[in-house]
DNA sequence: TTTTCATATCAAAATCGGTTCATGTCAATG
DNA sequence: CATTGACATGAACCGATTTTGATATGAAAA
Protein backbone atom coordinates (compact mmCIF):
# COMPACT_ATOMS: atom_id res chain seq x y z
CA UNK A 1 0.00 0.00 0.00
CA UNK A 2 2.33 2.54 -1.34
CA UNK A 3 1.47 6.09 -1.40
CA UNK A 4 1.22 6.30 -4.82
CA UNK A 5 -1.89 3.72 -5.50
CA UNK A 6 -3.18 2.01 -8.56
CA UNK A 7 -6.83 2.75 -8.27
CA UNK A 8 -8.85 -0.54 -7.00
CA UNK A 9 -10.28 -3.25 -9.62
CA UNK A 10 -14.03 -3.91 -9.02
CA UNK A 11 -12.66 -7.11 -7.10
CA UNK A 12 -10.97 -4.98 -4.94
CA UNK A 13 -14.35 -3.00 -4.36
CA UNK A 14 -16.16 -6.21 -3.88
CA UNK A 15 -13.54 -7.89 -1.44
CA UNK A 16 -13.98 -4.70 0.85
CA UNK A 17 -17.40 -6.26 0.95
CA UNK A 18 -16.99 -9.85 0.89
CA UNK A 19 -16.62 -10.27 4.70
CA UNK A 20 -19.05 -11.05 7.22
CA UNK A 21 -18.98 -8.53 9.64
CA UNK A 22 -18.28 -5.72 7.48
CA UNK A 23 -21.27 -6.30 5.42
CA UNK A 24 -23.29 -6.01 8.28
CA UNK A 25 -21.75 -2.96 9.68
CA UNK A 26 -22.41 -1.06 6.33
CA UNK A 27 -25.92 -2.49 6.01
CA UNK A 28 -26.66 -1.53 9.51
CA UNK A 29 -25.27 2.11 8.31
CA UNK A 30 -27.40 1.98 5.58
CA UNK A 31 -30.59 2.24 7.83
CA UNK A 32 -28.47 5.14 9.41
CA UNK A 33 -25.39 6.98 11.29
CA UNK A 34 -24.30 4.74 14.51
CA UNK A 35 -21.60 5.03 16.75
CA UNK A 36 -18.89 2.68 16.84
CA UNK A 37 -19.57 1.41 20.36
CA UNK A 38 -23.57 0.51 18.93
CA UNK A 39 -22.16 -1.52 16.11
CA UNK A 40 -19.90 -3.21 18.28
CA UNK A 41 -23.30 -4.15 19.98
CA UNK A 42 -24.72 -4.98 16.69
CA UNK A 43 -22.52 -6.78 15.30
CA UNK A 44 -20.72 -9.33 18.08
CA UNK A 45 -17.08 -8.87 17.22
CA UNK A 46 -14.12 -7.53 19.19
CA UNK A 47 -13.95 -3.52 19.60
CA UNK A 48 -10.30 -3.91 18.50
CA UNK A 49 -11.53 -6.07 15.37
CA UNK A 50 -14.58 -4.20 14.87
CA UNK A 51 -12.24 -0.95 14.67
CA UNK A 52 -9.81 -2.69 12.29
CA UNK A 53 -12.97 -3.48 10.18
CA UNK A 54 -14.07 0.22 10.00
CA UNK A 55 -10.83 0.69 8.98
CA UNK A 56 -10.87 -0.80 5.62
CA UNK A 57 -14.14 0.02 5.19
CA UNK A 58 -13.06 3.95 5.66
CA UNK A 59 -9.74 3.48 3.71
CA UNK A 60 -12.68 1.84 0.82
CA UNK A 61 -14.19 5.18 1.07
CA UNK A 62 -17.53 3.05 1.94
CA UNK A 63 -17.96 4.74 5.67
CA UNK A 64 -16.98 7.96 7.45
CA UNK A 65 -16.50 8.91 10.59
CA UNK A 66 -17.12 11.83 12.53
CA UNK A 67 -15.97 12.41 16.31
CA UNK A 68 -19.10 13.04 18.70
CA UNK A 69 -17.37 13.73 21.92
CA UNK A 70 -15.73 10.64 23.13
CA UNK A 71 -17.54 8.96 20.46
CA UNK A 72 -16.97 7.89 17.18
CA UNK A 73 -20.30 8.64 14.29
CA UNK A 74 -20.15 6.39 11.44
CA UNK A 75 -22.29 6.79 8.02
CA UNK A 76 -22.31 5.21 4.65
CA UNK A 77 -20.61 7.67 2.51
CA UNK A 78 -22.61 10.22 0.71
CA UNK A 79 -22.30 8.64 -2.92
CA UNK A 80 -22.44 5.32 -1.87
CA UNK A 81 -25.98 4.81 -0.86
CA UNK A 82 -28.00 4.72 -3.65
CA UNK A 83 -32.51 4.83 -3.78
CA UNK A 84 -33.59 2.08 -5.65
CA UNK A 85 -36.54 -0.76 -4.27
CA UNK A 86 -34.79 -1.82 -1.15
CA UNK A 87 -30.78 -0.86 0.17
CA UNK A 88 -27.92 -0.61 -2.60
CA UNK A 89 -24.65 0.30 -2.61
CA UNK A 90 -22.51 1.83 -4.84
CA UNK A 91 -19.52 0.68 -5.63
CA UNK A 92 -18.38 2.73 -8.35
CA UNK A 93 -18.14 -0.59 -10.65
CA UNK A 94 -20.95 -1.81 -10.06
CA UNK A 95 -23.88 -1.61 -7.49
CA UNK A 96 -25.37 -3.98 -5.20
CA UNK A 97 -28.77 -3.98 -4.22
CA UNK A 98 -30.59 -6.34 -1.36
CA UNK A 99 -34.01 -6.74 -0.90
CA UNK A 100 -35.95 -4.60 1.72
CA UNK A 101 -34.66 -6.99 4.37
CA UNK A 102 -33.03 -7.12 8.09
CA UNK A 103 -29.20 -6.12 7.83
CA UNK A 104 -29.15 -8.62 10.49
CA UNK A 105 -26.39 -11.28 11.27
CA UNK A 106 -26.43 -13.13 8.36
CA UNK A 107 -26.80 -16.57 8.43
CA UNK B 1 -16.09 -28.49 3.59
CA UNK B 2 -17.81 -31.48 5.10
CA UNK B 3 -21.16 -33.19 3.67
CA UNK B 4 -23.18 -30.94 5.72
CA UNK B 5 -22.79 -27.97 4.47
CA UNK B 6 -24.14 -24.60 6.38
CA UNK B 7 -25.84 -22.78 3.66
CA UNK B 8 -23.28 -19.80 2.79
CA UNK B 9 -23.94 -16.63 3.55
CA UNK B 10 -24.20 -13.40 1.24
CA UNK B 11 -20.42 -12.80 2.17
CA UNK B 12 -19.51 -15.79 1.21
CA UNK B 13 -21.22 -15.39 -2.31
CA UNK B 14 -19.55 -12.11 -2.83
CA UNK B 15 -15.86 -13.66 -1.83
CA UNK B 16 -16.87 -15.82 -4.94
CA UNK B 17 -17.22 -12.85 -7.12
CA UNK B 18 -14.19 -10.52 -5.54
CA UNK B 19 -11.41 -12.28 -7.52
CA UNK B 20 -10.44 -10.60 -10.42
CA UNK B 21 -10.12 -13.86 -12.94
CA UNK B 22 -13.67 -15.08 -11.38
CA UNK B 23 -15.61 -11.81 -12.44
CA UNK B 24 -14.06 -11.60 -15.30
CA UNK B 25 -14.79 -15.43 -16.11
CA UNK B 26 -18.63 -14.55 -14.87
CA UNK B 27 -19.06 -11.50 -16.98
CA UNK B 28 -18.07 -13.49 -20.23
CA UNK B 29 -19.99 -16.04 -19.60
CA UNK B 30 -22.68 -13.56 -19.44
CA UNK B 31 -22.24 -12.54 -22.36
CA UNK B 32 -22.93 -16.21 -23.70
CA UNK B 33 -21.69 -19.93 -23.36
CA UNK B 34 -17.81 -20.34 -23.92
CA UNK B 35 -16.09 -23.20 -23.82
CA UNK B 36 -13.19 -23.53 -21.06
CA UNK B 37 -10.53 -22.81 -23.35
CA UNK B 38 -11.50 -20.16 -24.93
CA UNK B 39 -12.23 -19.08 -21.46
CA UNK B 40 -8.26 -19.20 -21.00
CA UNK B 41 -7.54 -17.19 -24.09
CA UNK B 42 -9.46 -14.40 -22.84
CA UNK B 43 -8.78 -14.00 -19.24
CA UNK B 44 -4.86 -14.39 -19.47
CA UNK B 45 -4.70 -17.28 -17.02
CA UNK B 46 -3.00 -20.57 -16.90
CA UNK B 47 -4.84 -23.48 -17.76
CA UNK B 48 -4.57 -24.91 -13.92
CA UNK B 49 -5.80 -21.91 -12.20
CA UNK B 50 -8.45 -21.18 -14.66
CA UNK B 51 -9.78 -24.61 -13.46
CA UNK B 52 -9.73 -24.07 -10.19
CA UNK B 53 -11.48 -20.82 -10.36
CA UNK B 54 -13.78 -22.64 -12.19
CA UNK B 55 -14.57 -25.26 -9.99
CA UNK B 56 -15.08 -22.20 -7.33
CA UNK B 57 -18.02 -20.75 -9.36
CA UNK B 58 -19.62 -24.28 -10.04
CA UNK B 59 -19.31 -25.02 -6.16
CA UNK B 60 -20.84 -21.39 -6.12
CA UNK B 61 -23.63 -22.66 -8.55
CA UNK B 62 -22.86 -19.50 -10.94
CA UNK B 63 -21.77 -21.38 -13.81
CA UNK B 64 -22.47 -24.88 -15.16
CA UNK B 65 -20.22 -26.95 -17.43
CA UNK B 66 -21.31 -29.60 -20.15
CA UNK B 67 -19.19 -31.15 -22.04
CA UNK B 68 -18.72 -31.01 -25.42
CA UNK B 69 -16.39 -33.51 -27.12
CA UNK B 70 -13.53 -32.79 -25.58
CA UNK B 71 -14.23 -29.69 -24.53
CA UNK B 72 -16.40 -28.17 -21.85
CA UNK B 73 -18.65 -25.40 -22.65
CA UNK B 74 -19.63 -23.23 -19.63
CA UNK B 75 -22.26 -21.12 -19.23
CA UNK B 76 -24.21 -19.01 -16.39
CA UNK B 77 -26.59 -20.83 -14.36
CA UNK B 78 -29.66 -20.13 -15.30
CA UNK B 79 -31.31 -18.38 -12.52
CA UNK B 80 -28.29 -16.35 -12.12
CA UNK B 81 -28.20 -14.07 -14.93
CA UNK B 82 -30.70 -11.27 -14.63
CA UNK B 83 -32.44 -9.14 -17.62
CA UNK B 84 -31.72 -5.42 -16.44
CA UNK B 85 -30.38 -2.43 -17.53
CA UNK B 86 -27.11 -3.63 -18.07
CA UNK B 87 -25.56 -6.72 -16.90
CA UNK B 88 -26.95 -8.22 -13.73
CA UNK B 89 -25.99 -11.09 -11.38
CA UNK B 90 -28.31 -12.20 -8.69
CA UNK B 91 -26.79 -13.86 -6.22
CA UNK B 92 -29.72 -14.52 -4.16
CA UNK B 93 -28.98 -13.04 -1.32
CA UNK B 94 -28.44 -9.80 -3.57
CA UNK B 95 -27.92 -8.81 -6.96
CA UNK B 96 -24.85 -6.72 -8.15
CA UNK B 97 -25.71 -5.05 -11.57
CA UNK B 98 -23.05 -3.37 -13.80
CA UNK B 99 -23.37 -0.73 -16.36
CA UNK B 100 -24.15 -1.87 -19.34
CA UNK B 101 -19.95 -1.69 -20.28
CA UNK B 102 -17.10 -4.13 -21.43
CA UNK B 103 -15.72 -7.20 -19.50
CA UNK B 104 -12.61 -6.41 -20.19
CA UNK B 105 -9.73 -7.51 -17.78
CA UNK B 106 -10.62 -4.78 -15.08
CA UNK B 107 -8.01 -2.27 -14.12
C1' DT C 1 -3.95 16.89 35.69
C1' DT C 2 -5.11 12.38 36.83
C1' DT C 3 -8.57 9.14 35.63
C1' DT C 4 -11.82 7.02 32.79
C1' DC C 5 -14.33 6.10 28.63
C1' DA C 6 -14.41 5.23 23.64
C1' DT C 7 -11.86 4.11 19.96
C1' DA C 8 -7.61 3.45 17.17
C1' DT C 9 -3.16 1.46 16.29
C1' DC C 10 0.63 -1.91 16.47
C1' DA C 11 2.77 -6.25 16.32
C1' DA C 12 2.44 -11.17 16.48
C1' DA C 13 -0.20 -15.30 15.65
C1' DA C 14 -3.47 -17.78 13.17
C1' DT C 15 -6.01 -18.65 9.14
C1' DC C 16 -7.36 -18.34 4.46
C1' DG C 17 -6.95 -18.11 -0.50
C1' DG C 18 -4.55 -17.92 -4.88
C1' DT C 19 -0.86 -19.89 -7.43
C1' DT C 20 2.05 -23.48 -9.10
C1' DC C 21 3.43 -27.99 -10.49
C1' DA C 22 2.73 -32.67 -11.06
C1' DT C 23 -0.56 -35.92 -12.14
C1' DG C 24 -5.20 -37.93 -13.21
C1' DT C 25 -9.39 -38.38 -16.15
C1' DC C 26 -12.22 -38.56 -20.15
C1' DA C 27 -13.05 -38.27 -25.07
C1' DA C 28 -11.54 -38.55 -29.77
C1' DT C 29 -8.15 -40.36 -33.02
C1' DG C 30 -4.95 -43.35 -35.22
C1' DC D 1 -5.30 -49.94 -27.05
C1' DA D 2 -1.59 -46.37 -27.07
C1' DT D 3 -1.57 -41.49 -27.93
C1' DT D 4 -2.97 -36.90 -27.84
C1' DG D 5 -5.90 -33.02 -26.61
C1' DA D 6 -8.74 -30.56 -23.21
C1' DC D 7 -9.67 -30.14 -18.53
C1' DA D 8 -9.80 -31.43 -13.63
C1' DT D 9 -7.65 -32.58 -9.27
C1' DG D 10 -4.38 -32.70 -5.27
C1' DA D 11 -0.75 -31.16 -2.52
C1' DA D 12 2.51 -27.80 -1.25
C1' DC D 13 3.86 -23.01 -1.08
C1' DC D 14 3.40 -18.41 -0.01
C1' DG D 15 1.51 -14.05 0.59
C1' DA D 16 -2.40 -11.62 2.23
C1' DT D 17 -6.21 -11.12 5.66
C1' DT D 18 -8.20 -11.86 9.87
C1' DT D 19 -7.88 -12.21 14.67
C1' DT D 20 -5.92 -11.37 19.11
C1' DG D 21 -3.77 -8.94 22.92
C1' DA D 22 -1.40 -5.08 24.45
C1' DT D 23 -0.84 -0.35 24.20
C1' DA D 24 -1.71 4.46 22.54
C1' DT D 25 -4.69 8.52 21.69
C1' DG D 26 -8.22 11.96 22.41
C1' DA D 27 -12.11 13.75 24.88
C1' DA D 28 -14.73 14.34 28.90
C1' DA D 29 -15.09 13.96 33.96
C1' DA D 30 -13.48 14.06 38.51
Amino acid sequence: MATTETQPSCSDRLKVLAEDKRLQVVRLLLEGPKHAGELQRLVEVEQSLLSHHLRVLRDAGLVTAERDGKAVLYRVAPDVSIRQAGEAINLGCCVLAFEASSAKTGG
